[in-house]
DNA sequence: GCTTGCACCTCACGTGACGTGAGGACGGAA
DNA sequence: TTCCGTCCTCACGTCACGTGAGGTGCAAGC
């Protein structure tokens, strides 16, 4: 009964140092130990073993990943299916990666010489900082704000480059939804406003019903927010706002 | 004239820290400092940091990325197309994985328990001691042999993963070419054929064309290299022989 | 003329996710 | 009984930087 850590480590194509690794970490405690003090995995071992791989290669580093498996209630299928997001805004940075070695290819056969900003597009981040400065003078000195603060000064680059993943995948879902003319009260659409708010709760600060309710206001007539959800889909701000209202009256009801 | 590093690791989204370390280990070193010392980056500079930066995002470590970047002769439109191959390549890897993920679903949604060898599936090597178990019954004991093995010690799974990659790209290229009826002798066929070489001199041996044409031979009479050739067309192993033939006699010729 | 501020410099130690032995215990096969 | 293979626990090494500490050069404001 159960697997040792060598036949693990032999079809999860990692080393036994890894499986030891994660158990010192406390990421991944096999369920028991035999006799011998040997460790022995079962079968929810390696479905958690699984999660930890596919977060691992999407960048996640072990402890973000700890607390996605430990967070509060979610489910596997929910993991699967945010996995499957996170992939897809991956193939899409990849795709746009490839499309501007091709322009550079271009532009070398042409001749041209592109500017310093051009050559760096594709490598770009640059909003995170306006939105922490904008976040500022509306929830400056409230608990959310600083909660985020704390948990934003904690982010490198590659925190950033994931959280900007998410969101991605999360507009391409939602203008998906709109295309196919999905009301803002429909299953779908609530479904994607609590994914939102989670998304928030994730990586800024605990974000409950009342204050994502705020903030689907903010969306609509704050300028750079409007300008930034229109940029998805020209109608997705009122929208979402009435998609999140209606979850959050779900929620309430 | 020049950017100064605050600059360059503006508009390149690193840190000035990571140029330091390029600099350090004398992966980009700024060809030029100014009076009080400071780092001076030209456009070739530039255009050499753009390079570094999609092979370190398609994960080379950064020795190996020198050895692409200083290696024998590779001009600026080689490596672009090569970083072309490797992200289709990385694409294709993550849409089986995205795939995986949604069988992973399914399965769940059917409540089947899928066995741990099929779990880990999408993770898998598998082959790679196949091969340099079976070079070295062929090639034992000569030369080409011992660099071999010299430097597949020194590979981790990363850079298995990623000849893997490289080698998949070629293929996907390969199979192509036969689909569009491109005759061995053509001058793409030759081409591809020069890639496998080089494929080989920068991860096994020092490949050159006598050499070449002894694997080519061996990859149409030993069964199992065939196996791997036939996987990606039925037909490319012949057809892979006359290539390497062609693009060696071009050379001598 | 002097401070202030900013961007730069060079050490040099810290970190995350393991790799890589060292030295030893356990259990099945020859 | 002696191997052999797999397991164990330290514990130090590595790679690509992060993160201060402490100092320099130079333009702008007082």
């Amino acid at each position: 009964m159960g697997y040792s850590v060598g036949q693990v480590a032999g079809f999860a194509g990692v080393t036994v140092r890894t499986l030891h690794h994660y158990d010192e970490v406390g990421l991944l405690h096999p369920s028991s130990r035999s006799h011998a003090g040997h460790r022995r995995y079962d079968d929810a071992d390696l479905d958690r073993l699984q999660q930890i791989l596919y977060y691992r290669e999407l960048g996640f580093p072990l402890d973000q990943v700890a607390v996605l498996l430990d967070g509060p209630a979610t489910d596997p299928r929910e993991h699967l299916r945010r996995q499957h997001e996170l992939l897809t805004a991956r193939i899409a940075e990849l795709t746009r990666m490839a499309a501007a070695v091709e322009r550079a290819m271009e532009a070398r056969k042409m001749g041209i010489n592109l500017t310093p900003e051009e050559k760096f597009e594709v490598f770009g981040d640059r909003d995170p900082e306006e939105y922490a400065a904008e976040s500022e003078r509306r929830w400056g000195g409230t608990h959310s704000y600083q909660e985020s603060q704390r948990r934003i000064a904690g982010y490198g680059k590659e925190d950033w480059r994931r959280m900007r993943d998410e969101i991605t995948a999360w507009g391409a879902r939602y203008r998906a939804l709109m295309e196919a003319g999905g009301a803002p009260g429909s299953e779908a659409a609530m479904e994607l406003a609590e994914a939102h708010r989670q998304h928030i709760s994730r990586w800024f600060f605990d974000c409950h019903r009342k204050i994502h309710e705020g903030l689907a206001e903010m969306y609509v007539t704050d300028p750079r927010f409007r300008a930034y959800y229109q940029s998805i889909h020209p109608g997705l701000p009122e929208h979402l706002r009435e998609a999140i209202r209606a979850n959050a009256g779900r929620a309430a009801g």
